[in-house]
DNA sequence: GCCGTTTTCGGCCCGACTGTTTTCAGTCG
């Protein structure tokens, strides 16, 4: 007996059927019907099975007959026939060559017609055979093209971590910020918006004249090759794989182009559907008052700046990490968005390593760094012994530990110096769901992280119940990276993290927002659920090293994305009231 | 495949660039 679907696996099964249907060359309005459903689905937070059982998915948006048939299906019996038969007709392969430049699903479609090409490595013989270049639509530079895509691919993963990126834009950005012809510049796209991983890096520049600046961007060193140079638009692959793009337009285009390009997609065709209603047209170059296509300077209304386009179309400015679609519209009508939190308004980190287990930097080191940064106070939570790979300190270590912060923090107080170092521990979670250390010696440190670093191979429900039984130790203060995913490497433990966030909410148990650029856990798409829920959130660098303390700043935009405000997160609030909140938790826990 | 106070058909966001054509289709964002 198969078991029925839940809602993740569901929006899985339309989402395959959108790309298998565009492939087969399908209405793209019926593949854009799936997607939406898929879409709609994410965001909904009813019980599908129950829905479905009392017939209500019509009362969905997007859930006409043919997909209310097929999720019922789907979540009744596990299985639908009719993507079954889907998957059947189009070969594994096709759907792999999407990910290729320069390859739809109609030069797809064309290439397994004439040359009966079902696999990436039967297109790359067929490339090198010189057979695709004779194909009618295809020529030697497609070819190429081709096959370049597919070397490439085996070097790079098409996505890039923020730090990566971020590095790479402010250097292009300072020097594009120097050319004297350049008026405004801008980052925009998904690195704007502070997604956890970049697929490209886009600029955005207005400029009297274009030329000179697509030629400075293109001559950069860094630049690999050149994939697109025209007159006012360019990419380039630059030292390392990234993919970053550059527009030039008018002064007067900028903040609408700056809007157009910072997306999402999905935001934007809400935004044009605004301007829509209210008999405008809105596109890269500006608001015009008409419906029809036009450029016409007549018919254009005037804005100077981002905000100033959101106003006319009724709407307070939406900063761009939530430009996402996932309720950034009807919070902005009901004039309820969140005012998000800065980096700046951070005072330190609490979860933290030292050359005591496996990070880089002494005691003495670290309080010179973080006082140099100007932070108020830092936790040094060094692994336990069970994760040895790490140099995991034992009791004996870490009671000496703690003497020894002691006496440093005495230092600084007899200097003077309002910082200091918090002593505490990431205390691993056992696969049993005990911790590391008995709760005697967990009360004698001021931080407490629970952290699971072993045994991520249990099935969902050990796992679920290892991080609640954590939460529910009065002891422990916060959850530390609660998924385990790397990103681009390791896919998430298999721990469902609503369960985990309802338990924290029931035992004033914080949860870390792990800013390392490998990680962005708790991802950025459940802390609104956790918000509701009441749970706080803790930003940590998870420092290893130095310059992993610039990892709050990353930190923080994740939050922005994640709807967060500066009372959302405990670590902007002064040393003393965070002394008293860390003190609380147990209090509050113990009685 | 969905939708509708202009509702059962016809539209669904829209423009730039490339490569292949000889005026435009396909891809991309």
């Amino acid at each position: 007996m198969l078991s029925p679907m839940d809602k993740e696996a569901v929006i899985e099964a339309l989402e395959e059927i959108a790309v298998l249907l565009e492939l087969k060359g399908e209405n793209p309005f019926k593949t854009r019907a799936y997607v939406n459903a898929g879409r709609t689905l994410e965001r909904w937070e009813g019980d599908l099975k129950r829905w479905v059982a009392e017939e209500r998915l019509g009362e969905i948006k997007g859930f006409g007959e043919a997909l209310q048939q097929k999720v019922s299906e789907l979540v009744s019996t596990g299985k639908l026939g009719y993507l079954e038969d889907l998957r059947a007709s189009v070969p594994a392969g096709l759907i792999e060559m999407l990910d290729l430049p320069g390859l739809g699903p109609k030069k797809i479609k064309a290439l397994n017609k004439e040359l009966e090409i079902v696999t990436v490595e039967a297109l790359e013989e067929a490339c090198q055979a010189g057979k695709v270049a004779s194909l009618s639509g295809f020529g030697a530079k497609t070819q190429q093209k081709i096959l370049d895509g597919i070397e490439f691919r085996r070097r790079y993963a098409s996505h890039h971590r923020v730090d990566k990126a971020l590095a790479l834009a402010e250097t292009f950005l300072d020097r594009l910020r120097s050319h004297p012809d350049v008026i405004r510049c801008s980052i925009a796209g998904s690195l704007r918006r502070h997604k956890e991983v970049i697929g490209d890096v886009d600029f955005l520049v207005s400029a009297k004249e274009s030329a000179a600046i697509i030629a400075f961007f293109t001559e950069q060193a860094e630049v690999e090759s050149i994939i697109a140079a025209g007159e006012t638009k360019s990419s380039v692959i630059v030292a390392g794989g990234i993919q970053a793009d550059l527009r030039v337009v008018s002064d007067r285009e900028f903040p609408f182009a700056l809007a157009y390009f910072t997306g999402s997609k999905e935001h934007n065709i809400v935004m044009r559907q605004r301007a829509i209603q209210r008999g405008l047209r809105l596109n890269e170059y500006g608001l015009f008052r008409s419906t029809e296509e036009t450029r016409d300077a007549e018919l254009l209304e005037e804005c100077a700046t981002e905000e100033e386009i959101f106003a006319k179309l009724e709407l307070p400015y939406i900063p761009p990490e939530l430009r996402e679609d996932h309720g950034e519209f009807e919070s902005a009508e009901a004039n309820d968005l969140p005012r998000l939190i800065e980096w700046t308004e951070l005072r330190g980190s609490l979860h933290n390593h030292s050359n005591w287990s496996d990070g880089r930097q002494t005691l003495e080191e670290i309080i010179a760094h973080c006082q140099d940064l100007g932070c108020d106070y830092w936790a040094v939570t060094d692994h336990s012994k069970s994760s040895f790979q790490a140099n995991g300190l034992d009791a004996v270590r870490l009671r000496k530990q703690i003497k020894t912060i002691e006496s440093l923090n005495n230092g600084l107080e007899s200097e003077g110096a309002a910082f200091r170092l918090f002593t505490g521990s990431e205390v691993d979670i056992l696969s049993e769901g005990t911790l590391d250390f008995d709760n005697e010696l967990l009360s004698e440190l001021e931080v407490v992280v629970a952290s699971v670093h072993q045994g991520f191979t249990q099935s969902e429900a050990q796992l679920t119940k290892r991080f609640i039984a954590a939460a529910e130790n009065p002891f422990v203060h916060m959850l530390g990276h609660l998924s385990g995913r790397l990103l681009l490497e390791r896919e998430p433990y298999a721990v469902n993290q609503k369960a985990v966030i309802d338990a924290c909410a029931e035992t004033g148990t914080w949860i870390e927002l792990n800013a390392s650029p490998y990680r962005f856990d708790l991802d950025w798409r459940l802390w609104r659920y956790a918000k509701k829920k009441g749970v706080r959130c803790v930003i940590n660098c998870d420092a290893h090293r130095a310059e992993h303390a610039g990892f709050l700043r990353l930190g923080a935009g994740i939050a922005r994305k994640g709807w967060l405000s500066k009372d959302d997160v405990v670590n902007t609030q002064s040393q003393d009231s965070l002394r008293k909140a860390l003190a609380l938790k147990r209090a509050s826990q113990g009685s």
